[in-house]
DNA sequence: ACCTGAACACCGTTCAAGT
DNA sequence: ACCTGAACACCGTTCAAGT
C-alpha cells in the first residue's frame, strides 16, 4: 500500500464521515486492513491529517494565471484558496494546525506578492496587504466550512450551508447592526470577493 | 455546583492544560466529583466548550470606548477581541463552532457598526468593512493562537510563541516571497494593527 | 432531587508475534 | 521487510442504582 492510495482514502473518509468521525480504526476499515498499519507510512494521525491539509492548500497552485491585470490574477488565487478549502469542509480549519508561512503556502505566496509587486507596490506594503488578503480569506472561509460542515454531519456529504455572516439581533437592542444585516450578502462569494477588493482598493496601476 | 463555578474551572483546566487535554474526567477530578455530574448543567462536553467561547467573545464588550474618534474605537473593538481570544490560545480556534451572527457576537458587532455609521457610512458600505475586518480579525488571531497553543502545549501555560506570518522560503525558487519576507513584522500586534489600518483606510470623515 | 459509578462503544499508539 | 492484533491507557455518554 502507497503513501498516495492511503492518503486518497484518508481524504475519502474524511469527506463523506467528517473529520471528526476520521479515525485510524475507519480508515482500516475502509481499506480492508489493521488501523496499526498505517504507521508504516505516517509516524501519528496528526501527521496524517497534516498531509491532507498542505494538499489541499497546495491544490491548483499550478494553474494560477499570470495574466496583464494583477488585481485580477490575485483575485484568483485566493479565490481558489477558498474554493480548494470549502471543498473539504470538514477539514478546512485543520489549516490552522499549519503554520502560514511552511512549504505548502510557497508557490501560492509568492504567486501573490508577484502580483503586488507587478503592480508597482513596494515590499512593505506588498507585505502588509499580503497578510491582510491570507488572514481574511482564512477567516472568511474558515467560519463558513464550518457551517458547511455543520449541514454535512447533519445531512451527509454534498450538502448546502446558509450564508456565513447572517445576523438577526434584536432590532431595540442593536440598532445599527439590524440596520446593516439586510446587506450581509446571501451570497457567500460575492461577499468574499467584496472584501478582497475592499483591500486591494488602491492597488496602484 | 453551580453552572459558574463548573464553567471557571473548565477554563482553568484547558489554560493550563490546554483544550486538546481537556475531558469531562479530567474536570472531574480537578473538582473531586464524578465525571458525569457535569451532565447536570450541561447537555454535552461540546455545549460546555460553546459556554466557555462565547464568554471569550463576550468578554469586554461593556469597556468598549466610544470617543469622538470612530476609527479609534474600531480599532480597539477588534485589538480586544483579538485580546481576549489570544488569553485562551487552545479555546481560541473553537470560536469557528460559533457562527459570527450568534448572540455572543452582537453586542461587539452592533458597537463596529455604530462606529462605520457614525463615520459617514453607507449600510452597504459599512456591511463589508464590517464584515472583512471581522474574518481578518479571526484569521489573523486564529493563526497566532495556534502557534501559541502549540508553545503552551510543549512549554506549559504562560509561553511565549514566535510571529505568526514568518517565511522563510528558498529565495532562488520563490523571489518575490523572498523580498518580502523581512517586511513581515516580529510584532504580531504591530502587524495585525497595520491590516485593520489597510481595511479602514478611507473611512470617510 | 441529585450524585454515583458501572458499563458501552469507542479512541491513538505500542510492541511482541507472526509471515 | 512488512503486517497483525492483543493490549494499554484513555475517551463521551447513558442509565440503573444509590442517597
Amino acid at each position: 500500500m502507497s503513501r498516495e492510495v492511503l492518503m486518497a482514502a484518508a481524504m475519502e473518509v474524511v469527506d463523506t464521515n467528517g473529520a471528526g468521525a476520521f479515525s485510524m480504526r475507519a480508515l482500516g476499515g475502509f481499506l480492508d486492513c489493521d488501523p496499526t498499519a498505517m504507521y508504516r507510512h505516517f509516524a501519528t494521525k496528526n501527521a496524517l491529517l497534516d498531509a491532507l491539509v498542505d494538499s489541499v492548500v497546495r491544490d491548483g497552485v499550478a494553474d494560477l494565471p499570470e495574466s496583464d491585470d494583477p488585481r485580477a490574477d490575485i483575485r484568483a488565487n485566493f479565490r481558489q484558496l477558498r474554493r480548494s478549502l470549502l471543498a473539504h469542509p470538514t477539514l478546512a480549519p485543520l489549516v490552522l494546525r499549519r503554520p502560514p508561512g511552511v512549504g505548502a503556502y510557497w508557490e501560492r505566496s509568492d504567486h501573490a506578492v508577484a502580483q503586488l509587486h507587478r503592480a508597482g507596490m513596494d515590499p512593505a506594503d506588498a507585505a502588509n496587504v499580503y497578510q491582510t488578503l491570507l488572514f481574511y480569506t482564512l477567516g472568511h472561509t474558515l467560519s463558513e466550512a464550518r457551517q458547511l460542515a455543520r449541514a454535512v454531519e447533519k445531512e451527509g456529504a454534498g450538502a448546502r450551508g446558509g450564508p456565513v455572516a447572517q445576523v438577526r439581533p434584536p432590532a431595540e437592542l442593536h440598532p445599527d447592526l439590524s440596520d446593516v444585516a439586510p446587506h450581509l450578502r446571501e451570497d457567500n462569494e460575492a461577499q468574499f470577493l467584496a472584501g478582497l477588493d475592499l483591500i486591494l482598493r488602491d492597488l496602484p496601476r
